[in-house]
RNA sequence: GUGCCCGUAGUUCAGCCCGGAUAGAACGUUGGCCUCCGGAGCCAAAGGUCACAGGUUCAAAUCCUGUCGGGCACGCCA
């Protein structure tokens, strides 16, 4: 409906021009707007006003011009101009009953965009470290995430959801080594445990498997194992030192048993946070392993790259990439003085091997605390010969909990932090989902578990799924009564009433908000939407009984609401929110 | 110190990309509504120097500059 009264609109202003009245060359992008009040009528335009200074003459008088040259529609009742030189727009009746139809035909398509229709995407989020459970940070990557990439997909896009799984480097070393000193323990040898090592509970169960299945296998004496370790952080050493030394040791002991140690700490916690998103509602279609990037010489291959496009060089013994060619603040580390890749060297790797899939649009998802990283990813992207305008970075910020008016202190250091399987339990999907999705991904967020448990209107989710169950009720109700209702059958001209005609306003306007929200990687304007929708229904079914004894009426406003179920359903599906029949 | 993000009713937030009509919701507060398809709902009222100061404009919450407040990031860590 918007395209259409946009091409109205450039008609109009084809025409103005070749009047002469505003000069040929005016570039104006004509933007059309859903009206606030209703009085305005459904659409306003302020081409007007724009082109009054290109024509020197006033708002109103070229609006007048403009509604002159309107081409007619017979979705147009009536074109008038208002305030400093709005047109605004009202459409025919017709124009909205349509709408009825469309939802109830196209069903679960309803909304869906061929805007992008041949592009591809990859959407890469969470992708945390398998060293431990998945906190409440991840869970708003995740949710935003897998919303993205939903809305993302009824805009068109061929999208492609992917977890990359840093299951190489010096933080797995360090994995595997807290559960071998963990396991050391269970076999009742004496053990400091390092300042840096993984001090979860979950360390312990990890260990515990190994000391079920491998006996005492892994085992060594305390002095064996700590002979020439340099000191700790609390005995005055080290702590980086230290726990490298024990990884050493670890390495050294173990022998061809590490990799079994290694491989068990990874599997473990990674099948846990697999299960973990699955149960929040979100599915990958690739776990993409850093460790297969090493196998593969790909960050090798990366290295010389950039090596050969001339924006490397040696100091101090360490291999750096000249980011700062790029807009980056300062060069940075590719190989270590030790012979050790840096993170940043197989982040380019991987950057260079998904550009090489070829997909159209990268878009990564990063906890706002990375944000100081964009720059030379973005720079290693363009060292490579590729447009760095193909990788989009989203940041999400971090969500801070609140009981009540009590804010929950969140250390990761200490291993204390809230656990998104907590919240799932505490809150439930639904609730997380919604929470997590109805503010701007880069907006702080403050999220009360007071709120999201509470079964009442104070909380949207509620609130949205309960229109739905509603609506499902009404339609057993009718069952009961033995009744059917067909939209054959149905008078939509009998949808005259406020609430009907602000329904199915809203109605139309979700094919718009889903684009808008797609364009903008704005899954809340979904949350937002709903809201509209439900609240619009709600007013509805307390003002007026739908199961008339008038058949006509009946099938009419069953029409209605039955479109209106249906879009809630869809809205709710994109950002992973169930759709429930009955509360 | 440098860079990025944020500052809008008592509270939590939309709106800012693309400047336009009286700045919108929700919660909370106050007062109403169940012989009625689910009251997990509805109606009404009160509540705003859009952080502040300049600038651009016929028009600024929106664009530009500065200031002040809050958050984050600034490793041969990941």
């Amino acid at each position: 409906m918007k395209q259409h009264l946009q091409t109205l609109f450039e008609h109009a202003f084809d025409q103005l021009k070749q009047q002469g009245i505003i000069p040929q060359d005016a570039q104006v992008t004509i933007y059309l707007e859903r009206t606030k009040d209703p009085k305005h009528g459904d659409f306003a335009c302020n081409l007007a006003m724009m082109l009054a200074k290109h024509a020197k003459r006033k708002p109103t008088e070229i609006a007048q011009q403009l509604i002159q040259c309107l081409p007619t529609s017979i979705h147009v009742a009536k074109a008038e101009i208002a305030g400093p030189g709005f047109i605004n727009i009202f459409l025919a009746s017709e124009a909205y009953h349509s709408v009825i139809e469309s939802i109830l035909r196209e069903k679960e398509n309803y909304g869906k965009s061929q805007m992008e229709q041949n592009q591809s995407v990859l959407i890469e989020f969470v992708s945390a470290n398998p060293t431990g459970p998945l906190h409440i940070g991840h869970g708003r990557g995740a949710a935003y995430g897998a919303a993205l990439a939903n809305l993302l997909q009824i805009a068109g896009y061929r999208v492609h959801k992917e977890y990359y799984v840093n299951d190489a480097g010096r933080q797995m070393d360090i994995l595997a080594t807290s559960i071998w000193l963990r396991y050391l323990d269970l076999c009742g040898v004496e053990i400091t445990f390092p300042v840096n090592g993984y001090k979860g509970d979950y360390i312990w169960d990890i260990a515990a498997t190994l000391h079920r299945d491998n006996g005492n296998t892994f085992f060594h004496e305390t002095e064996t194992i700590f002979q020439d370790i340099p000191s700790d952080e609390p005995q005055g050493g080290d702590k980086e030192t230290h726990v490298d030394a024990l990884i050493a040791r670890c390495k050294q002991l173990l022998g061809d048993g590490y990799s079994s140690v290694f491989a068990l700490g990874v599997n473990t916690i990674l099948e846990d946070i697999r299960q973990d998103l699955e149960q929040f509602g979100v599915v990958y279609d690739e776990w993409f392993s850093e460790q297969g990037l090493v196998e593969h010489q790909t960050v090798q291959y990366a290295i010389e790259q950039l090596q050969q496009a001339g924006y490397t060089y040696t100091q101090e013994g360490a291999l750096w990439f000249r980011s700062s060619d790029f807009e980056d603040e300062k060069d940075r580390v590719l190989v270590r003085e030790n012979g050790q890749i840096t993170y940043f060297a197989s982040d380019i790797a991987y950057h260079l091997n998904k550009l090489e899939r070829g997909f159209d649009k990268l878009i990564d998802i990063w906890g706002a605390d990375h944000h100081g990283y964009v720059p030379r990813v973005k720079a290693s992207i363009k060292a490579l010969g590729a447009d760095e305008n193909r990788l989009t970075i989203q940041l999400v910020q971090f969500a801070t909990l609140y009981r009540g008016k009590e804010k929950l202190a969140m250390s990761t250091r200490s291993g204390e932090f809230v656990t998104l399987r907590e919240l799932r339990q505490e809150v439930g999907k639904d609730a997380a989902r919604f929470f997590y999705i109805q503010r701007k991904s880069e907006q702080h967020l403050d999220f009360d578990l007071e709120l999201a448990k509470s079964q009442t209107s104070d909380n949207p989710v509620y609130y949205i799924q309960y229109a739905h169950a509603r609506i499902a009720s009404v339609l057993r109700q009718l069952e009961e009564k033995q009744q059917a209702w067909t939209f054959d059958n149905a008078d939509l001209k009998t949808l005259t009433n406020e609430h009907e005609q602000a329904l199915l306003k809203t109605l139309a306007r979700y094919p718009e908000t889903v684009e808008s929200a797609a364009q903008s990687y704005a899954p809340h304007q979904i949350a937002h939407y709903l809201r509209d929708l439900a609240q619009d229904f709600h007013v509805y079914y307390n003002a007026h009984t739908f199961l008339v004894d008038d058949e006509s009426l009946r099938n009419a406003r069953l029409s209605l609401i039955t479109a209106v179920q249906q879009v809630l359903r869809n809205g709710l599906g994109i950002i992973g929110v169930s759709a429930p029949d009955v509360m």
